[in-house]
DNA sequence: TTTTGAGTTGTTCGA
DNA sequence: GTCGAACAACTCAAA
């Protein structure tokens, strides 16, 4: 064995959720070295308070680690997985590969920054320069503020202040081929061995592949097709399920397959072309501008996945729901069809439109007066593009439960958003099979069907499809009795 | 310090 | 059918 001295200098590029070559600050810092460059992924299933990836997320870190290794290899950079504690592998794979120099790019969840931080401190300590790059987001978390120094708690005010500090950076081409310099090649384990993809058991990924092509490749062709016929007219058929009128791109964003810097750009690119109308592009950042203020509130309160934001909501009547109720609205089986036709979709593809997602965890907090961590549980399991900063957030949105002070009487009602927003009903239709015949005007409310409409659709209440598993107009009023309890309201002070 | 206007995405009721 | 007001009271952000 050689000692680390006798090698000649390399560099490490550890990847983890940044599985891309182009805009990769880190990976272009590495290359710039002009030292041979060696990269790594690491696989961490033992390290205490990660929380684990959910099954589907699993499978898209699976196709995804495949495409980059086959992206890296067309550069030449030498591309590594391995499977164990982060720490003690890079600290190996270090020393193994006699790396003078360690680059990644900033995670900003816990524990994720308390671990680079003391890995970092330790790399340097003996010897290693680590550098820690931007990449994943717009603006440090922590770089926007309000007048008085304090995190932005309402998203208006955040976004403003964080566009006023300009346009981002220019994305960062990929090196190119001549560019890189190879450094060793890391002994890695097989991905197949990483047990990542289910095994055995019904292919519950079918879906999951006919729906998805994970990867930087992937990323950028549903960026294309986005420009090329979504980003027109986005800002009004973005909420519309029934429609193709949304970027699909948030597990390519969740992964790192493309970045945030990438996508303001190309829309700006787009606007400037002419084939974007500004209304459509502001809409569209508008979105990036969520996701940031997610990861804005995260940083602000690591504990967001956990606790409620609002301590007022620690009191908060939850039932507990009998395991029938919450099997009827994982799988689909409420009785309200846009519930339903969400919730298949989610379980089919990995994936359900924006606005459904609302609908469906309204009827869950709301209707079904269900602690909002249990939906949030299953979207981080079902969900690929389930992210640790969008996921609790937009759950503790939809509670009420966080940071902003949310109207009490924000309660979906399930019908009126399905005619809304789904008003040909083709989104039902589609997830819905068993209620394709059902004429639009009752597609949403199959229960006020006079009975020749629903034997004429082959519909038997009860049989092919349920009926309702609660009275929404009581079930409101439930949830607003219960949001009483834990209003602000203060009694009256006895002075 | 105090004040003021606003707060992604809603629903219902009554005119 | 359409429209505007009402629906807690609170917290946030900025003036």
């Amino acid at each position: 064995m050689t000692s680390p001295g006798s090698r000649s200098p390399c560099a490490l590029i550890w990847f983890r959720e940044d599985l891309r070559l182009a805009d990769n600050p880190a990976l272009t810092a590495a290359v710039a070295s002009g030292v041979p460059v060696t990269a790594l992924f690491v696989l961490d299933e033992t390290t205490d308070g990660f929380r684990p990836l959910g099954g589907a997320s699993r499978w898209w870190l699976a196709q995804s680690l495949k495409a980059h290794g086959r992206e890296c290899a067309k550069t030449g950079l030498p591309f590594a997985v391995r499977k164990g504690p982060e720490r003690a592998v890079i600290e190996r794979a270090v020393r193994e590969c006699g790396a003078t120099r360690v680059l990644w790019s900033r995670r900003y969840g816990e524990p994720e920054a308390t671990i680079d931080a003391d890995l970092q401190r330790a790399l340097e300590e003996s010897g290693v320069a680590v550098e820690t790059l931007g990449g994943r987001l717009l603006h440090e978390p922590d770089a926007v503020r309000s007048g008085s120094g304090a995190p932005f708690k309402v998203y208006t005010a955040f976004w403003r202040a964080a566009r006023a500090g300009g346009p981002p950076r220019a994305p960062l081409p990929a090196p190119s081929r001549a560019d890189v310099v190879a450094g060793p090649q890391l002994a890695g384990d097989e991905l197949g061995d990483l047990g990542l993809e289910p095994r055995g058991g019904p292919d519950w990924a079918r879906g999951l592949r006919a729906s998805w092509t994970p990867g930087e490749a992937g990323a950028r062709a549903a960026l294309d097709a986005f420009l090329d016929g979504g980003l027109r007219g986005y800002a009004a058929a973005r909420d519309r399920p029934d429609l193709s009128g949304t970027s699909r791109l948030s597990p390519h964003l969740r992964f790192g397959e493309i970045s945030p810097v990438q996508l303001w750009h190309a829309s700006e690119a787009a606007m400037a072309e002419g084939s974007a109308q500004a209304r459509d592009v502001e809409k569209f950042r508008g979105e990036l501008g969520w996701r940031e203020f997610a990861y804005h509130l995260l940083a602000a309160f690591p504990d967001m996945a956990r606790r409620n934001a609002a301590a007022r909501f620690d009191d908060f009547p939850w039932r507990q729901p009998e395991a029938a109720e919450l099997k009827a609205w994982r799988r689909g089986l409420t009785g309200y069809p846009i519930v339903d036709a969400g919730m298949r979709q989610l379980w089919r593809t990995g994936w359900m439109h924006n606005r459904v997602r609302m609908i469906t965890a309204s009827f869950l907090i709301k209707d079904l007066l269900v602690d909002w961590r249990i939906g949030e549980a299953w979207f981080w399991d079902t969900l690929v593009d389930a992210d640790p900063a969008n996921n609790a957030v937009s759950w503790q949105w939809v509670a009420g439960s966080g940071a902003d002070a949310a109207p009490y009487f924000r309660v979906f009602n399930p019908v009126l958003q399905g005619r809304k927003f789904d008003p040909s009903g083709d989104y039902v239709r589609t997830f819905l099979p068993e209620l394709g015949e059902i004429p639009t005007k009752w597609i949403h409310a199959p229960w006020e069907a006079p009975a020749e409409a629903l034997s004429a659709a082959g519909v038997e209440l009860g049989r092919h499809y349920p009926r309702p598993i609660v009275d929404h107009a009581a079930a409101r009023k439930r949830a607003l009795a219960a949001l009483a309890q834990v209003s602000g309201r203060v009694s009256a002070p006895d002075d």
